[in-house]
DNA sequence: CTGATAATGGAAATCATTTTCATTAAGGAG
DNA sequence: CTCCTTAATGAAAATGATTTCCATTATCAG
């Protein structure tokens, strides 16, 4: 039964049991933010934004959940190039559908794209099955992303 | 005249002085690094394999010039998820061809590979296009890469 | 309800990368 | 070839993200 923060049947309570996690606090305002956030997060602005309803939150714990929930492949965790890994989530209602991303070099800007990607995906399974074949490994995921200048940023640079 | 450390007219010698910048010892024994290496090489890498003929150079100096670089769009920068850069020469007579990677997330090995780069080219050049007239973005470059667990890794996880 | 132990959080440690600043050395001018 | 300006360098210190340690807390199976 929901109590206090809201203890719910969410849709990823069965992959936690099943796999022997516990369900705690924590963990369940994190993935509660990730769900209705659709901004690529760095640890620190989750551990920030969970603080304002959980203050007892520490940033020790998002990173170990982060860590978590990355390799149950429930979250993608990313580089752009400013230093610090952003996050989001893979699956689940809240989710945004398959895209891709645009960073841009200057300002650090990103935008997700979701052109293409049909085109993109039987290239993709295409390489995902030859690879996979060809040297032995179990392909989990992909990434693609390009780089760049946003227009802003071009005129900077003149 | 070639002198020292064997100053000489090398390809990329241009690319310096047309952009202001000096030809220097260090960045000379960078490059000639990165130019017969085709390995997926860290800054410390670098500065440990530079230092072995080189004994002056500093850290700093590595992280300075491949930052230095990346910007001219000599070198590529990548991350693979193991918490440090990795540098590759993105063109020169020494340079690997096009190429994407495939990374085991169990152990960090990288793979390169070359398969699918044409079909894949087409793709990319027509995203590119479209992308940058619908987000005004002036495209540098791209980056592709498969994660997953190689063979090894697989047989551990079970 | 209770016990075993997984999970947590604060503080300290790590580790890659960046900044600071005094010194050195490219390389154009003379 | 020598001098001079200033870009480039390197050692040490600073930074900042992420991890580790460890004593305490809270989940949840029995």
């Amino acid at each position: 039964m929901p109590r206090g923060f809201g203890v719910g049947p969410h849709w990823w309570c069965n992959r936690f049991q099943d796999a022997g996690f516990r369900i705690t606090v924590p963990r369940q305002a994190i993935l509660d933010l990730l769900n209705r956030t659709h901004e690529h997060l760095s640890a620190e602005d989750i551990y920030l934004e969970v603080h304002k309803i959980y203050p007892a939150i520490g940033l020790t714990t998002v990173y170990r959940t982060l860590e978590l929930l990355v390799n149950m492949g429930l979250v993608f965790k990313f580089d752009f190039g400013d230093g610090r890994a952003r996050y989001e989530l893979s699956q689940g209602p809240g989710t945004l559908k398959h895209h891709h991303h645009l960073v841009c070099t200057g300002c650090g800007r990103v935008i997700d794209y979701t052109e293409f990607i049909e085109q993109e995906k039987e290239l993709v399974h295409r390489t995902e099955r030859e690879l996979s074949r060809k040297y032995n490994f179990k392909i989990d995921s992909h990434q693609i992303q390009f780089l760049g200048l946003c227009h802003n940023c071009q005129k900077e640079n003149k």
